[in-house]
DNA sequence: ACTAAATGTAAACTTTTTTTTACATGATGC
DNA sequence: GCATCATGTAAAAAAAAGTTTACATTTAGT
């Protein structure tokens, strides 16, 4: 779709809860390592159950790690 | 990813909250009616950026309208 | 019966996401 | 100094998502 409305806070969620790495987060959510590099670094938005996936990683709820900033309809 | 372990409510969202067509759907949210329709039969599940688009439609928070049905780890 | 609106199906196509591979950099420990 | 680990970058290829077009079926209204 558009120009990536969709942020994350996974790398600070890495650091802050569970000390994870790129490459631990990577096996535990089934995707290769360079797919977290690029979520991270913003380059495109996960498929939805990706973004699942990762959620439950931090045990965390989707949209308390993925959130989508409002553009259209101001 | 795997074999489609995200469902949706998006049909009877459509019914029961706001009576609204696929064609009604997919402008708001932008896509076309298709992805409506491929959605709706459970042939893949969207990109994140379109599953809050959905979500917000129809006023609820991303997981009242899609979930994930967990399989690994039992 | 005819028409229009809503839905279903399908195939070819484009775009986005994910993988694979490979190399580079900074930090840490020994 | 060397090895190792975590991270960054990049590019080609595969896989999945989304578009477009076109036609079929069902349902409701007149």
């Amino acid at each position: 779709m558009g120009k990536n409305l969709v942020g994350n806070h996974i790398r600070k969620l890495r650091f802050n809860h569970d000390e994870m790495t790129q490459q631990q987060l990577a096996d535990k959510v089934g995707v290769t390592r360079q797919t977290i590099v690029a979520l991270e670094k913003g380059k495109y938005s996960p498929s939805l159950e990706l973004a699942f996936r990762i959620a439950r990683a931090f045990h965390l709820p989707l949209e308390e790690v993925f959130f989508y900033q409002d553009n259209t309809k101001p």
